[in-house]
DNA sequence: GCTAGCATGTAAACGGTTACATGATTAG
DNA sequence: CTAATCATGTAACCGTTTACATGCTAGC
């Protein structure tokens, strides 16, 4: 998750470690921060893999800063991890939200469409939030106020998706 | 985060390994499955934390059951984590629901609507998802259409959301 | 005879968190 | 003079994923 975010980032100018770090934070970072232990281990591991090429600057006074930019195997492997995402980023919403970041650099509107359409399909099957003797509890029948907060706004949220994943492959087709 | 969702399910009753999967699944599984690698040994962890009591049973025909039970630790220390909760169980939506589906569990109206109070405030604050420049990017403003659906799903998620919260802490406090 | 469900576990590999460590420049 | 920002890294620890492993019963 964080090396798709890596390579997404890197996929339009290269940048280095700081400067990557600053737009990850910004990328829902309040939500969940990055830590300089596990960004610099996942750019030595992605230099490593070859899909990162490095090469040093001198930074503004401080240390010299280590720019990365995509390999064409790095360029490579965002494409098809965009093209052919793994079940988990479909179902997770914090991944698929990380792959929606990042959708644009496919360059066919028809594989974007197609990456919508799954998570469409995963949000209208009838597993909603919260199962119970196998079905999935509606709102209305749930005691407990929080549970019942979090099938309310699960909902909400779901439909609100919904709503955009249909236009936007509305225009994508268009 | 596994452990609060074992404590909060053991809180009512005695469970077998094999049943709090199934519960566990039922709360969201099918957005992220729980494998038996991770439940298994943290089991074993909670036990050998004082935190479970184990007992065996003859299983339907099939391996012998363990039936855990929380401990009174195990109980205060689900209810610690649901009094004050960190940071991170309150910014990360994921973790927060984990929290709403057991804050019923807490004794006190006035605790439950101290952590939802803690929530609401997270999501008022003017960080709502994306930042460009230190500052958050309206959806107006993004001319990527993917990043748009991010913001327009971000805003009406925070928006039902902070709806709930706002009702629920009144129906609290009256 | 086979598959699905019940029921438990282990071990390697991987990746993330937390804490530690360093050091220069700039703004107050 | 001191704090914030820039800039990079390491190491221990911890928990999760993935894969492997076992074995019984019930229903088709």
């Amino acid at each position: 998750m964080l090396e798709l975010t890596i390579l997404g980032f890197l996929y339009e100018h290269p940048l280095h470690g700081y400067e990557l770090k600053a737009r990850i934070q910004g990328l829902s970072g309040h939500v969940r921060p990055v830590s300089d232990g596990a960004l610099y281990p996942a750019l030595t591991r992605l230099v490593k893999a070859g899909k990162l090429d490095q090469r040093t600057e001198p930074g503004t006074g401080a240390a010299p800063r280590r720019i990365l930019s995509l390999t064409d195997a790095g360029r490579a492997a965002l494409l098809d991890h965009l093209r052919h995402p793994k079940d988990a980023d479909i179902t997770d919403g914090q991944r698929f939200f990380t792959l929606l970041a990042f959708l644009g650099h496919l360059p066919s509107r028809a594989e974007q469409a197609a990456v919508l359409r799954r998570r469409q399909e995963f949000l209208n099957a009838p597993a909603s939030f919260f199962y119970e003797e196998g079905r999935p509890v509606r709102a209305e029948d749930e005691p407990d106020l929080f549970r019942q907060g979090m099938l309310r706004i699960a909902r909400a949220t779901g439909n609100a998706e919904k709503k955009w994943l249909t236009e936007a492959i509305a225009t994508l087709e268009s």
